[in-house]
DNA sequence: ACGTTTTACTAAAACGTTTTCGTTAATGGC
DNA sequence: GCCATTAACGAAAACGTTTTAGTAAAACGT
């Protein structure tokens, strides 16, 4: 390893010096900084982080948390393209992301302090949580993804609007009578069914709204759920499931019995993720901007790393209506 | 943040006895243990991992390298996978695990020595690339995803007998005249054209087997592909896909002909990723273990990191049939 | 020519650990 | 009761960097 003595050594000159013309100082003369810059490159250094960062009390390291085994968050694409785009935008403003974890005997809180972060994204995880609520409350900065805490910045998916959105587009297109399957109780879904109540309202069909409760990215409770339906005999227009995995154990189902899509019952997810413009019919759902709901975040959280702010900054990243196959125009 | 010098005033110790009797250096007093351990239970002290490994010279940290912003790897479920298992392990044995990028401007190599990585796992980028090279060239412990490089562990899905398998499985159907869809010429491309073809000659179907170069997870591409061949007018019994989204995408060009699947016309993916029981018909195609890549890589970096394990060593992960409503037997 | 400012550089402390080599006191063997 | 051993603890150096508070010399203003 490449060290400031090296250098110094090389170029007869003390550390400090070398480590201030390497770092812009500006009170160090030309021709010295020239020569240090230029032997430095030659021997390949690059500034050891720990010790840099045991002095500066900075890592230039964000933690991240993504800690939902059970579904195992980070396998779904909603979540995924999230991560890949807080790490694309973190990269480029030279921070790099590690996964904070509870898997080592710490909590929260206590591996981000362990590791020095200089911030955290909270993104998929228990909210509740008391660790990662103590996280919450630390000073460390945080912004968190689809949830929000009181003084603390976040960034969110327009659950409300997309919902109502949504219902408001299968409606337009003649539908009246809704089986509307949401996830578990979580603010996400609390934001959705609001939107949903809200358009329903609105558009005088909120007598015609029956509601079931699933779980997000489980097509199989959602496949039963549908099952049950389709035994009630008491069939809607149109189902709309709480995500777009979950519509496909629907569907199965759907077409097991016979029905036709769309002719026959009209269904709808929610995401937008790539599959559903690749499978036939199309998927009628609502797309969620996942890319910058990452990016937002990284750029929510830079300022108070950077500049101290404190400010509780709050981004509502719309979502778009995905016109796909699986609900068409009613006469 | 809490530190070994508060904890040793507290106790009446020196800086040195609280680290042996929190390390368990076995040469300080119980009851002096016991008073330390429970101070610095109390004041919530955990060590600052930037001081320990400034002077241990490990970080307890991996780097992973997952690259590809073209095809922004992350986001497709096999990378996810093998990333999320990749994590679960390594946290499960104490390491964190950051990501190593270029983005930052440095090159690999220097990215994961100013990080300090104990070792990494190199998983999603052009292996033939001189930074990766240089890396893989250097004396940090290396291991390899679904590449191999001489002298350097890894664990690769077997590529060459899950083609195998899938064809003879095709075969087995009654398919006779194969359209081989495969991905850009990398190395896990060559192993299944070097699998497709020696279960062709065994089976005595070389002859009928012609092939297509397309793009891994580029459905519109082998589509089109797919949409030529239809032109053609010169259609296999069964077109083999390079992995389940491209198959999709070839899919939709089949349907759109009016050509029934199976019946008509017979596919296969690669890969195996959740949908593809979820999809009606079910995908028939080969599942890749990647959860097991993601886990075996730690295990192989682990004993290089912490036993100075040199050995060269290789781990092949079977794949398994998925055995989907896209291909049956025919009369 | 004299005091003042500026320029170019450095010594030393600090960050929080681990580790090496002591030192002292208690214990054990005989 | 003496020597050898062991048990319990500590002082200080080291890891690689940044930062503070300087110093000496050169440049400047008048």
């Amino acid at each position: 390893m490449v060290t400031l003595k090296q250098i110094a050594a090389i170029c007869g000159v003390s550390v400090t010096t070398v480590s201030k013309a390497l770092n812009g100082a500006g009170d160090i003369g030309t021709a010295t900084v020239e020569r240090i810059v230029k032997t430095a490159e030659e021997l390949g250094y690059h500034p050891n982080a720990a010790a840099r960062s045991l002095v500066t009390r900075r890592t230039r390291n964000i933690g991240v948390l993504f800690e939902d085994d059970m579904n195992s968050g980070l396998t779904h694409e909603y979540f995924s393209f999230i991560l890949n785009a807080l790490k694309d935008e973190a990269e480029t403003h030279g921070y790099d992301v590690t996964f904070i974890s509870e898997k080592m005997g710490m909590r929260f809180l206590e591996h981000c302090r362990y590791r020095g972060c200089d911030g955290v994204v909270i993104a998929n995880v228990d909210f509740e949580a008391p660790s990662v609520k103590e996280l919450v409350a630390s000073e460390i900065p945080v912004v968190t993804i689809d949830y929000s805490y009181e003084g603390r910045s976040s960034v969110v998916s327009d659950n409300r609007k997309g919902a109502a959105d949504l219902l408001e587009y299968l409606v337009s297109l003649g539908n009246k009578r809704f089986a509307i399957i949401h996830g578990e109780k979580t603010l996400v879904t609390r934001n959705r069914i609001e939107g949903f109540k809200e358009a329903a309202e609105r558009l005088g069909v909120t007598g015609e709204c029956r509601w079931f409760e699933a779980r997000y990215h489980d097509p199989k409770l959602s496949g039963q759920i549908t099952k049950d339906l389709l035994e009630s005999g008491d069939l809607p227009d149109c189902i709309l499931y709480p995500d777009d995995i979950s519509l496909l154990g629907g569907m199965t189902m759907l077409e097991r019995s016979g029905l036709r899509i769309p002719q026959d019952i009209a269904i709808a997810g929610y995401d937008g993720i790539r599959l559903a413009e690749l499978l036939r019919p199309r998927l009628t759902t609502l797309h969620q901007d996942s890319e910058s709901l990452g990016r937002e975040a990284i750029r929510l959280l830079l300022p108070q790393i950077e500049k101290n702010e404190t400010e509780c900054r709050r981004v509502i990243v719309p979502g778009s209506i995905m016109e796909g196959g699986t609900a068409i125009q009613r006469q």
